[in-house]
RNA sequence: GGAGAGGUGGCUGAGUGGCUGAAAGCGGCUUCCUGCUAAGAAGUUAUGGGGUGUUAAGCCCCAUCGGGGGUUCGAAUCCCCCCCUCUCCGCCA
């Protein structure tokens, strides 16, 4: 949320940074409703002070035993047109309210101005040499994750809907190797880990600015006033809201692997196929707090943290500072990671880094106490992946991928850091445990005595 | 889910209708004193908003005692709804 006072007293300046968002916006209706509701407060707070001497001197008469009444119904007759006032004035409140929270971060002037990722800039490029390490005809991750019996895409679809993909075998097991080894790498860092609850509240979404713009994104509790988490920055930004923290204590950086949960709405037909548009899907997110001096170089390290494991990894990836109009509703600085897939033969965004300003402070509630001045300030907050899993899965699966065996079986090499976690060096093709492939339909019993086998009461 | 007890300033904790924006203690800050790894004295110390100042200090006003509504001339205090915490019961991994 922008501050209203710099909204009021210098509304050209606020507009000319929407502008280099490349948004028809502007905040001139907010300042002329900001200017009736000063005018109703000023007079609402004028009455309310002399209710509150005329009252006041009612107490004081009526202890001598003296008459008040004539006083006891003038205050009335103020009370009842405090009442009207404020009325008004909540109404306009809730109206600028709304407007307020549906404008945008104002980009950093550090940030490339352009309309579209097309003015993106690229800023690194790392990995060069290792663009080519998989075979010529490399497979496509939709093709090799199911042919491997990792990617089960049919029996997600089955139990949820369309965007929702089984893991098995392998293809679970590289997950959870991926969510420990980045999390051990984060915490080498510095990173605190945590694990924070994948539903949040209202308040929370709108602290980092999910809502109230975004709704249709969110998936949400019908019951209960909750929401699924699309991100882990949305209940660990929120961590801290409306609480004072030290100057002293700052940065906060913390580290958390969650599952996310998008609708994706309006996406509709983007990246159908495979495993790089979920509803669902597992991300480690770095989310930092700040003070405003820490920010800029705090962003950077966190991006370079994110950069760290796909080096690591040796993914081949390039940096981008996404430009003006490319960037998040919430952002004012963000730089973009995009890995290789040889698969598509493009890079892919699996990281994304953004410096929120104070922003998300400002809706949540962050605030510390400065050393200096001993006064109250707005935290800055940073956050970005580190990394997203089912993308890093999927650029594994397209990088890492060999030549098939002597029997045609499609094998995939391991990440020389992630062989500790997965104790082998090469995935092999699995005939999975349960049939995995197509079943004929009266082998569903198969499937089921299987089941009933291995349940166990915990 | 049921029953009971609670939610007050950075913390602990008083306060059942006006003199309480809030006692007291702790902590913090400032000054003074003391020649010593500390103690003492005095003062000061909430947040947000509006107004007035050089978008300084200061001053004035309004709001805020979990959140929202109500009663009243006047509410931390009375009433209603909600949220949260604790204890016991129920249920449960």
């Amino acid at each position: 949320m922008l501050d209203i006072r710099w909204i009021r007293q210098d509304a050209e300046a606020v507009n000319a940074g929407l502008k280099r968002r490349s948004l028809h916006l502007s905040v001139d209706a907010i300042v002329a409703l900001d200017n009736q509701r000063l005018a109703l407060l000023q007079e609402e707070e004028t009455l309310r002070s002399q209710r509150n001497a005329l009252s006041k001197e009612v107490g004081q008469r009526k202890s001598k035993g003296e008459n008040a009444d004539e006083l006891m119904a003038q205050t009335k007759a103020i009370a009842e047109r405090i009442k009207i006032l404020e009325a008004d004035k909540d109404a306009l409140e809730v109206q600028q309210n709304a407007l307020l929270l549906d404008i945008p971060n104002i980009p950093s002037m550090q940030s490339p101005v352009g309309a579209d990722e097309n003015a993106n800039v690229e800023v690194r490029r790392w990995g060069d040499e290792l663009k080519n390490r998989a075979p010529k005809d490399a497979l496509a991750h939709w093709d090799l994750g199911p042919a491997m019996g990792m990617l089960d895409f049919e029996r997600g679809v089955k139990v949820a809907q369309s965007r929702f993909t089984l893991q098995r075998g392998w293809g679970a097991k590289l997950s959870r190797a991926l969510i420990n080894f980045m999390l051990d790498t984060h915490e080498g860092l510095g990173y605190e880990e945590l694990r924070p609850p994948y539903l949040v509240n209202a308040d929370a979404m709108k602290g980092t600015g999910q809502l109230p713009k975004f709704e249709a994104d969110m998936f949400r509790c019908q019951d209960d006033a909750l929401y699924l988490i699309p991100t882990a920055e949305v209940p660990v930004t929120n961590l801290y809201a409306n609480e004072v923290l030290l100057e002293s204590q700052l940065p906060f950086c913390f580290s958390a692997y969650t599952p996310c949960f998008r609708r994706e709405a309006g996406s509709a037909g983007r990246d159908t196929r495979g495993f790089i548009r979920q509803h669902q899907f597992d991300k480690v997110e770095l989310v930092k707090l700040t003070t405003a001096e820490q920010a800029e170089a705090e962003h950077l390290k966190l991006v370079a943290d994110a950069e760290r494991i796909l080096q690591l990894l040796e993914l081949p990836y390039r940096a981008m500072e996404l430009c003006t109009g490319d960037m998040g509703f919430s952002a004012q600085r963000c730089f973009d990671l995009e890995v290789w897939l040889p698969g598509q033969q493009a890079y892919r965004e699996i990281s994304s880094c953004s410096h929120f300003g104070d922003f998300q402070a400002r809706r949540a509630g962050l605030k510390y106490r400065s050393e200096a001045t001993n006064k109250l300030e707005w935290c800055h907050t940073i956050n970005g992946s580190g990394l997203a899993i089912g993308r890093t899965v999927v650029a594994i699966l397209e990088n890492y991928q060999l030549p098939p065996d002597a029997q045609g079986r499609y094998r995939v090499a391991v990440p020389t850091v992630l062989q500790p976690y997965l104790k082998t060096e090469i995935l092999e093709a699995t005939e999975a445990v349960h049939p995995f492939g197509v079943v004929e339909s009266d082998s569903s019993l198969t499937l089921l005595q299987g089941a009933e086998k291995g349940r166990v009461n915990v």
